[in-house]
This record gives structure tokens, sequence and C-alpha cells, in this order.
RNA sequence: GGGUUGGUAGCUCAGUGGUAGAGCAUCGGCCUUUUAAGCCGUUGGUCGUGGGUUCGAUCCCCACCCAACCCA
């Protein structure tokens, strides 16, 4: 009942005002456009329209209005291209630099277009900023130069709008390097408002599901996916320079080889059968080795029906490469001079730093109030005798270290200083946590807590912890030095200098009673699976340098060729950089029998599984070489300083809307 | 799968058990070299969805949807 008075106060008079404008417009509409596009059969959709405008926002409505009356003055808001002589074409950005540079002099002519981003007006004059790919340039407008007709039309312009501009190059008072208009043309219309020009565009999802929106609003995310297309150029430069072929092999297959990972399922109408989508490209690649291209590689999308992670994308582009006569050590050296090779041209630097993106004032303003919440936790649970003990803990001692690091963070002028302390901060809570938590499961432990204030504390700093995150990403990645090392050597370092003497049951306790290791260790893991999750947790995330991990042991890829000097270990390389395995490499199996045997323990007696094909190509002969797959999507985030995929997936998966 | 946080105007965000707020954007007015232009005025909301409690819910409770992060 109070909505239909309060909607019939308001509504009339804005309904009438916008029905006598809109009909007004669209009538000059069917006037300026006779015949098929203005025809009867497009009346009913009109007329849905009308009825849509009146629903949607007015913030639309407006524009469609403006849409309206552009057509009733004979102007054509979609005009099949900009008329422009050739010679006077020029980008936004490119016409300012070339101007800086002296290519371009004052007075000269020029002809550009793109999207108007700002429009500053001074009633007869205005300015607005025009942007296309090569950046922005201002245009100013006059209403002497370009008469009263067109500098009405010019004025009513709205944010992103395309238009061509044709005029003159000039200095303003200020400096800035601008486009005297002498002329426009409206070359589309835009019929919704583009994100705020200040604060851009911050909901993560619209971000994702309207990229394009991410794109206009917020120019670092532009530049990265210019970097990921130009890393994808020197990548593709680099091998065709060394003499491979570049391919493309059967995305849809029958039987999905090359890696242990769940893949997508399709159908087939006309064959009537089931194709999988590839989970890799190994096994076309390697039949191509056999066919004589003898150095091969491929760039494409791979599919895995795995769930979604900060890391992980169902569909993800690799790179894989393969070169005869070649072997892992061939293959080691093909990936560091390809990554310093991409990381020199496309970032002009063999140092990366990675920089959070998150805007420091909120994240350390959430981070606050959650530690205060903290406080007032430890406070008012703060019984006799049992809290006494905690209060003089470690626990009370981190908890006011990681709140005086947040609030200097909250004054620190700068971000390098501000990150110091969150970071500080993080590490302090992350022990107060790990504190807790052993305190809270061990039964001897001299805090005797409640259970409910210990799990409840310990989410509140889990909590802290999340909000502090966007705040700690801050490291350097120096790629002109690339570590070699044994995985043996490295599982050691994490796990004890006699990890590899004591017996089975013993390195089992170890890991889950030591290391914490609980749960990422099944009851039915193999000894060598209890040092797998040891490198996998406890190694790999604190190889931020390049490191080549070498000497696996056999189990771990059963696939592999033996070592000659060790054979218990494979000639496998696994390339660990930014914490992530980038890039596996190998000398690759050749022995049909072997691989054979190998790919029939794999499939677990279900023979409907085994590539035969495959087999068959390696009976005929496959020459001696080395392999590399690169996750590239990996790669663009170690190169671009993104702690998630899906910023440097243009259009990563998410869940559908409803 | 579990947990944490979030979803309010086109955008960025405040906020409260009782008529829904700001800045930018929009629209109107003034201003012919501005640049986060300025000044004056104006418009704009199913407060994620569905239930419940209540005289009254955007707020409290429950369920669900979507997202980010952490854990598994």
């Amino acid at each position: 009942m109070p909505v239909v008075p309060a909607t019939s106060d308001r509504a009339p008079p804005l309904a009438v005002v916008r029905r006598g404008v809109l009909h007004c417009a669209s009538g000059a509409m069917r006037a300026y456009f006779p015949g098929p596009l203005g025809g009867p059969e497009k009346t009913p959709s009109r007329t849905h329209t009308h009825t849509h405008m009146d629903d949607t926002n007015s913030l639309i409505e407006q524009r469609k209005a403006k849409l309206a009356a552009l057509r009733a003055k004979g102007i054509n808001p979609y005009p099949n291209r900009f008329e422009r002589k050739p010679e006077e074409i020029i980008g936004c950005g490119a016409a300012r630099e070339k101007f800086e540079k002296g290519e371009i002099t004052e007075g000269q002519a020029v002809a550009l277009a793109g999207r108007i981003s700002a429009h500053r007006d001074m009633g007869k004059s205005q300015f607005i900023d025009l942007k296309d790919v090569t950046g922005r340039v201002q245009v100013y407008a006059q209403k002497q130069a370009l008469g009263d007709e067109q500098f009405e039309v010019f004025s009513h312009l709205d944010l992103a709008d395309f238009i061509g501009v044709k005029g003159t190059m000039f200095r303003t008072r200020a400096g800035e390097i601008s486009v005297k208009a002498e002329s426009f043309t409206v070359l589309a219309k835009a019929l919704r408002p583009p994100p705020d020009k200040w604060d851009g565009l911050a909901d993560t999802e619209v971000r994702y599901r309207q990229r394009y929106l991410d794109l206009i609003a917020n120019d670092e995310v532009k530049q990265t996916f210019l970097k990921r297309s130009a890393i994808l150029r020197e990548i593709r430069a680099f091998f065709h320079e060394r003499g491979y072929v570049e391919v493309e092999t059967p995305m849809m297959q029958a039987i999905p080889g090359g890696a242990a990972a769940q893949p997508f399922k399709t159908h087939h109408n006309a064959l009537g059968c089931e194709f999988f989508l590839r989970i890799a490209l190994e096994l076309y690649l390697k039949r191509l080795l056999v066919g004589g291209v003898d150095k091969v590689f491929e760039i494409g999308r791979n599919f895995r029906n795995e769930g979604l992670s900060r890391k992980h994308n169902p569909e993800f582009t690799m790179l894989e490469a393969y070169e005869a006569y070649g072997d892992y050590e061939t293959m080691m050296e093909t990936v560091e001079n390809l990554v310093k090779r991409v990381a020199q041209n496309v970032l002009g630097t063999l140092v990366v730093r990675h920089e959070r993106r998150a805007e420091t004032g909120h994240a350390i303003a959430d981070a606050r109030s959650a530690l205060a919440e903290v406080s007032g936790i430890l406070l008012c649970s703060g019984g006799e005798g049992s809290f006494g003990a905690l209060l003089e803990g470690r626990v009370k001692e981190l908890v006011g270290a990681a709140r005086d690091a947040v609030d200097a963070a909250s004054v620190a002028l700068g971000k390098e200083a501000a990150n110091e302390v969150a970071q500080q901060a993080h590490a302090a809570l992350g022990e107060a946590l790990a504190r807790l938590r052993t305190d809270a499961d061990n039964p001897q432990s001299p805090v005797s807590w409640l259970p409910e204030n210990a799990s409840q504390i310990a989410q509140r700093l889990q909590s802290v912890l999340d909000r502090l995150q966007p705040l700690t990403v801050a490291k350097t990645i120096d790629l002109t030095c690339w570590r070699r090392a044994r995985y043996k050597d490295l599982v050691r370092e994490k796990a004890g200098a006699d990890w590899f003497d004591i017996t089975p049951a013993e390195r089992r306790r170890r890991a889950i009673e030591d290391l914490k290791l609980s749960g990422d260790i099944a009851d039915g893991y193999e000894d060598f699976e209890v040092t797998g999750a040891v490198f996998e947790k406890l190694v790999e995330p604190t190889l931020i340098q390049p490191t080549f991990v070498t000497h696996l042991p056999k189990e771990l890829v059963p696939l592999a060729k033996l070592s000659p000097e060790d054979p218990t270990t494979v000639e496998v390389f696994e390339c660990c950089i930014n914490g992530q395995e980038i890039s596996p490499g190998y000398t690759e199996q050749n022995d049909p029998i072997a691989q054979r045997e190998s790919l029939e323990h794999q499939a677990g007696g279900e023979h409907q599984k085994l590539d035969e094909d495959f087999l068959t190509a390696l009976e005929h002969g496959m020459p001696p070489a080395g392999g590399i797959g690169i996750g590239i999507d990996r790669l663009c985030m170690m190169l671009l300083g993104q702690e998630s995929i899906r910023d440097v997936i243009l259009f990563p998966q998410l869940k559908p809307k409803s």
C-alpha cells in the first residue's frame, strides 16, 4: 500500500516529460529513416523498448533521448566509418607523443578518434579527453570555431561516446598538448555510463564478468593484458628463431592423455561418440617428433575439470615444446633463456617487482578494526586463572605487536613502509595463530583454554590475516640468477638433514607431528608421497627465485626416463618461480615398451584409457628428445606481478549467474 | 567441503529497528585555455534473493544466490 501512492506521487510528472521527449524523438527517427529500417515490423520491439526504458534507470533513458535527438537533427549516431584522409590518421596518445618529439608541429592538421573519457565544460569553450589504445589526448572545442549548431551537439556528448575529431595540434596555456577541434563526428553513442573516472571499477565480480568495463576504467588492467599479448609474441619469436615449428593439434580427443587430470566430456552428434577436451598437448606433439618434425611447439588451451582457485582456471594456456636430440639439460637452458628474453623485451628488466594492487587505506582500516575485535575478545574472556596465562603469554604480545604494526602502517606515508609493517603484522599474527591452534589441540598445554574461546580467537586471527593479505604482497624476483638444486637437498633443508636416513614410519610421524602436515597426508600414502607432500607444501611455496629442481625420485614421475648417474631418480626438472611450478621439463621417454608399461599401469587396467595409436607411433621410433611445458598464465602472473590467475586471464571462468 | 568478509544510486563508499546519505557521474544555470576545473541548483534507490520476528526490517534471525580471501 505505501508503495503505490509514493510512486503515483512522483512518477506521473517524470513519465510525462520523458515520454514527451521520447515520442517526439522516435517520431523524428521514423521520419529520418523511412523504409525497411523504420518499417512496421520494428514497431513492436520499439514499443517494448519504451516499456523497458520506463522501468530502467534514468541515466540510460537520458542517453537514449539524446540518441533520438541526434537522429532528429539528421545526425547518424552510428555511422559506418570515420571519414578521413589517410595521411591525417593518428592515435590519440600517439598524437601527443609525436608533438612532444617534434614530429608534429604546432598548427598541423590531425584526425583522431576515440572514446570520451572526461569532459570539462567552460561554457563557450569545452575540453574533453579522448582515449584510444595508444593513450589519451585533450581536445579543445570553441563555440566560435565549431559554429553554434556543432557546438551545441558537442556540449551534449556523454562520457563513453566515441567521436572522431579533425583539428590542429597546439599547446594550451597550462602546457597541455591538445587538439583544437575544427570539426567532429559522432562515431558511436554509448547508452550506458562508464564506471567512475576516479575510483575506477573495484567490484571484482563486475571486473571479471564485464571485463570491458574493467579495461575502460582501470588503465593498469589494460596494460597488464597488453603485456600478456607481448609476452606471447616474444615466446613465439623465441621459438621461431630457434627453428621450431608451431603447430595446432586436436582439442577434442577420444582419449585425453598426457597428464593425470579430470577431463571435460562433450558429444559429437554426427559421429555419435563422446569426445574429451584435451588435458595436455603432449601425446600429439610427440607423434610429430615421430613424423620428423624435430623441433615443435604449440601454445594452446588445456581444460581440466577441477576446482577453481587463485591459481587455477578450468581452461588455461599451456606451452609445450619438444626438441629432438635434446634432453632435460637442453630444455633447462631453453626455459632460462626464454624467460630472460621475455622479461627483458616486455618488461625491460630481469628484476621483477611485485607490488600489491589493493588500496592500503581500506585494508588497514579493516585490519585495525579486526584487531580491535581480537583484543576485545581477549579482554572479555579474560577470567581468572586460565586466562591469566594467556594474557601473560606470547599470544597477547604478538597481537599487540600486530596492532602496533597496523597502526604504524596507517600513518606511514610511503607504500614501502606500510608494506613492511603490514608484513611484520602478518608474520606476528601467523605465529600467534599457529601457537593458538597448537595449544588448543594440545591437552598438556600450560594454557588451559576454554575451547570456545580458543576457536573464537583463532577465527578472528584468521580473519585479520585475511585482511592483511593484500598488504603483504611485495617481493622481488631476480631472473638473472637461476639456481639448480636437487629435490632431496631441498627437502632436507625443510625437513631435516637426516630426513632420508630415518625409517618411512618415522618420516610419516615427523611430517604429521613436527611439520604439521596432517591435513596433507592421507592414510594410504606411500613413503614417496609423504616426502612429496613435504616438497609441495613446505618447499615449493618458498621457491620465489628461479630454481630448477632436479633429480626427482622415479616413483614421483613414473613415465620419465631414469637418470644414468642415479637410477633412483629421473631426468626431470621442475622450474619453480614465485612459489609456483612454472615449467616441468623432461628427457622424454622414447622406449615404446617402457612407455607402454607405464601407461598401462597409469590406466589401471582400463584398456579404453590407453592411447594405442600413440604407442604405435612410438613403435615406429621417436628420436631422443627434451620437452617442456610452461603454464603461460602462471608465467604471466610471475612477470606481471599478479597474485590471482583471474587477473591475467581476460575472461576467467565464474559461476554463471542465475 | 569448512570458515571469514562483502553485496546500499551509473561508479566509489558511508549509515541506521521508524521519511535512505556523501563524492563523482547525470540534468539545468554562470563562465571562451580547463585538466580531479569552479560556483549555484537538480535528478537518481525493489539497501543481493526469499522467508521469519516486529506496530514497523535496508538493519535483527533463518535459508539461499554471487564474489573475494583463508583453511581443507
